[in-house]
RNA sequence: GUCCCGUUCGUCUAGUGGCCCAGGACGCCGCCCUCUCAAGGCGGAGAUCACGAGUUCGAAUCUCGUACGGGACGCCA
């Protein structure tokens, strides 16, 4: 059979960088095994449950490239064989409340009249008296004639799932192992609320039934989910899928990620200068591990790569420092005709005119430092010379331009330039060694101050290079302006 | 409070009874290369494998306890 998994967020926020990963894992496994991606929005909370983030999940997940095999598509329509994929769409087609209504006729479900007052009361009580917080059982076994006075006297109701009580429910776990929990810590939880819709662990349950889902990859804050809904797909008649739970990342500070730790959301990453490319390496690294702890994968590798019993039960701390390095090597492979169309809006947003240079010249530019990028939000400022006047810096003027030589190199290569009928990167290169050779000078005397000259710093790119790029007139014209800031 | 899960360098990890007084990667330090900064190359520091007991000729690896950390306990998902 083949093997089919899903990513089912919930569209109530942007999407999470723990649920990109938990997206990403699936996709990876799906791929992996030549099995189906599916996606599925579970917008089951009414009051919580936006379009603007159903458009966020689309928008990180396209932008991460974890394509879906089946699923809603951005423009409204839905792929696949089992639409729709929206849960909200599907409860409103009846199709929960007929399972709902199955369990209630063969009593394995049953509607309960508590009032969130009287829930609360029960659950402080249980905290009072060192109980676990669960439901009392109440409503458990009404009879019809108890329930059509609660009905009278305009009582809403719930529809709970009658939680067996014996034994142990227990299942093999791909990542944990075997697990067990003991049917009398779980508790009639809600399948269905007042207003008819049905809630998470009856909708999942469900629809991973209904969609085919072989296997349930997921973050391990569903562990304990996982046996009510164990049970819930014994009372259906139905075979659960194998299930993987995914450790958690965490922030420095050991605790689940979150906001206070910086970005969390992917879109964020983005706007920070993030390759998807180099992001989703990284992702895939935190909490996965080839037998040889390989770090850089080539497109397609961790496709053909991913070995779910490679995954880690232990949480992962995110490591800023770790994914900015595997970003910079991302960067330098990115051919440099793609970096600059990644670098083009951050260029723009910057307020740089790149106007008076062609699309090659503007490559040749970018491509001078294509070895130092670690962010794409780098790039403005270390290209901004070259569109502008320098602004030179404290440090350069006084390492540099306080050397007793400063002036007389300057004054003198000035000429040299203005001579030059090749101006390219060699003839510039020969004619400065042979300038500082017959004048005493080392080649670093003279190389230094042209280069603070030119672009404001002590350092940048490879100097002849940097110059040629610029062009005679503006080198020229830039050097004599420097006279002025030397001794 | 109850239940569940976890614990190898600062961080991500390799490791499934002898090849491990623990390997790789990021970061850090040094050297080389060099027109600067990077990149690259080479080398270094960094983990009593949470702790304790047991099984075994032999344990990071198996068993049991303890500690610490995390997660869940909603008509949220």
């Amino acid at each position: 059979m083949s093997i089919k998994v899903r990513f089912a967020p919930s569209p109530t926020g942007f999407l999470h960088i723990g649920g990109v990963r938990t997206a990403l894992f699936n996709y990876l496994f799906a791929k992996r095994n030549n099995g189906t991606f599916l996606l599925r929005i579970e917008d089951t909370d009414e009051e919580r449950s936006t379009q603007a983030s159903t458009d966020a999940i689309f928008e990180g997940m396209q932008w991460m490239k974890l394509n879906w095999d089946e699923g809603p598509m951005p423009d409204g329509t839905d792929k696949g064989p089992d639409t729709p994929y929206y849960q909200a769409q599907r409860a409103d087609q009846g199709l929960y409340k007929k399972y709902i209504d199955q369990l209630i006729a063969e009593g394995k479900a049953y509607k309960c009249y508590c009032t969130a007052e009287e829930l609360e009361a029960n659950r402080q009580k249980c905290i009072e008296e060192h109980r676990p917080p669960k439901y009392s059982g109440k409503c458990r076994d009404l009879t019809p004639e108890q329930q059509q006075e609660l009905e009278a006297q305009g009582r809403k109701y719930v529809i709970r799932f009658r939680m067996p009580e014996e034994g142990d429910v227990e299942w093999d776990d791909m990542i944990r192992g075997h697990v067990k929990f003991a049917s009398k810590d779980l508790y009639d939880l809600v399948i269905q609320k007042t207003s008819g819709y049905p809630t998470y662990n009856f909708a999942v349950v469900v629809d991973d039934h209904l969609m085919g889902m072989t296997h349930v990859i997921r973050g391990d804050d569903h562990i304990s989910n996982t046996p009510s809904q164990i049970q819930i797909y014994r009372a259906l008649g139905w075979k659960e899928p194998i299930f993987a739970h995914l450790s958690m990342i965490h922030g420095p500070d050991g605790k689940k990620l979150s906001k206070r730790h910086g970005a969390t959301n992917v879109v964020e990453f983005r706007n920070m200068g993030y390759l998807p490319e180099a992001l989703k390496n990284y992702l895939a690294l935190l909490g996965w591990a080839t037998s040889d702890s390989q770090q850089l994968f080539a497109p397609g590798e961790l496709e053909a790569k991913f070995d779910i019993s490679g995954c880690q039960p232990s949480p992962a701390v995110m490591d800023p420092e770790k994914l900015n390095w595997m970003n910079g090597e991302y960067i330098r492979q990115t051919p440099l005709s793609a970096l600059t169309d990644y670098a083009l809006p951050f260029i723009e947003k910057a307020g740089i005119d790149i106007s008076r240079v062609s699309r090659e010249q503007l490559e040749a530019i970018i491509g001078l430092e294509q070895e130092k990028y670690k962010l794409l939000t780098e790039i403005p400022d270390l290209i901004r010379f070259f569109f502008e006047a320098p602004v030179f810096e404290q440090e350069a003027l006084d390492k540099v331009f306080s050397k007793p030589e400063a002036k007389a190199v300057l004054e003198g290569i000035a000429k040299t330039y203005q001579d030059l009928t090749d101006f390219t990167d060699t003839s510039l290169e020969a004619a400065t060694r042979a300038f500082a050779k017959e004048n005493g000078y080392k080649a670093g005397q003279v190389f230094h101050p042209v280069r603070v000259a030119v672009s404001g710093r002590t350092h940048g790119p490879t100097l002849f290079k940097m110059i040629a790029y610029m062009g005679k007139e503006e080198v020229v014209a830039r050097l004599q302006a420097a006279l002025q800031y030397c001794k």
